[in-house]
DNA sequence: TCAAATACCTACCTATAGGTAGGCAAGGCG
DNA sequence: CGCCTTGCCTACCTATAGGTAGGTATTTGA
């Protein structure tokens, strides 16, 4: 049997999956505690054990979400072609397991609502991970002349084209179905390729 | 002076006006009728003496989106090249005023939340938006003979484009700075007619 | 002119939110 | 063995949520 320590840590580590899908799902206003709490079977004074606060729960998933952004990039194999690497990194991004969609929601939501709940405080994390595709995309031949404005608003519509197709995925099956839609899924990757890399090849609009 | 009626329709569009930007802000289980009354200086049921319930006062915000969703094409000059024809509805979509970044976030929220909360019945108003779309992606030379995954695919990329940078604004304003933010902002259109340049003029991946 | 309609308000009710206080039983270490 | 820590629970508190009931003062139209 698992020591009392090991035991304790599975439980926090449960507590942290179940907040993220439910906090993916409806957000930070949307779930109390205690949903959270019964969906594992627990009281709501067994999740507030582990995180003193809703708050601090949600902070805790924050921090989980972010570790993966920073790891994201030892998962993709390093190419030579920088456009090849951006690409890569890109696709990498796109949410194909459930996790990685409660991630991308999540990180919507919070986007969504940073303004609104007490600044910004959360979002640090997002900077080293924007600064890397940025470094990225000026290694691209034909990219590097250009403006930080141009690459920033490059950088945003392809974050936007990534990360919106997970996002509005439920409601898109929900409107033109099923079956088309999961044959959209499965060929996001390879259209996604093809976007990216016609912007690369056209290269800035200044 | 207005008459009882004028007026009873000026409070009503106040309300909604409210409830429009409190919901794009803080989402519809992170506003109370309160607040909204509140910002409006009434009473809650002032409010909801228009607006029975808090569900109903939602639905009126989203009938007034899905209304201007619907006449957003008229507000495109017909082009007569299908690629310019459609660029030109993607730029409309651009949120440069308040009204319509409010809007864009609001809608990012619907499409989030409408899983969680009961059904997706408020989110037939998308639908003859995007047929339109596509049709008009299919009009482009080189688009006709895509397959209809290709091009959903590619049209939810476009929609993740523009509506990621409304969306993302404030939180990039705070990672970047101001400074550079407002050039991104101001370059922003001009970036997205080259960008769906580049993806038009090298087709789909099939 | 006077009664019906209506714009808006002040209570008030119930459910649920987040969180505190404190208990209890089962490890784990001296 | 016995004490202390700790994983988790049962109350319980206060604030606020959405919503009902019913009032009042002003318009309006017969």
């Amino acid at each position: 049997m698992a020591s009392r320590a090991e035991q304790a840590e599975l439980t926090r580590q449960r507590i942290l999956i179940c907040a993220r899908a439910l906090f993916a799902e409806k957000g930070f206003y949307g779930v109390s505690t205690a949903q959270v709490a019964k969906a594992l079977g627990l009281s709501k004074q067994g999740v507030l054990h582990y995180f003193m606060t809703k708050e601090k729960l949600y902070g805790a998933v924050l921090g989980q979400i972010a570790e993966e952004l920073t790891t994201l990039r030892s998962e993709v194999g390093a190419s030579d072609d920088p456009a090849e690497q951006f690409t890569d990194y890109l696709v990498a991004m796109i949410a194909d397991t459930p996790t990685k969609v409660d991630r991308t929601r999540l990180l919507m939501r919070e986007i969504l609502d940073n303004r609104a709940r007490a600044q910004a405080a959360g979002i640090w994390y997002l900077k080293p991970f924007l600064e890397e595709l940025i470094a990225m995309l000026r290694a691209v031949p034909g990219w590097s002349q250009a403006g930080h404005e141009s690459i920033l608003a490059t950088v945003i519509q392809l974050l936007g084209a990534v990360n919106y197709h997970s996002v509005s995925a439920p409601t898109f099956h929900g409107i033109f179905g099923t079956e088309i839609m999961t044959k959209v899924d499965s060929a996001f990757a390879n259209e996604l390729r093809t976007t990216v890399g016609a912007m690369l090849q056209t290269g800035p609009a200044d």
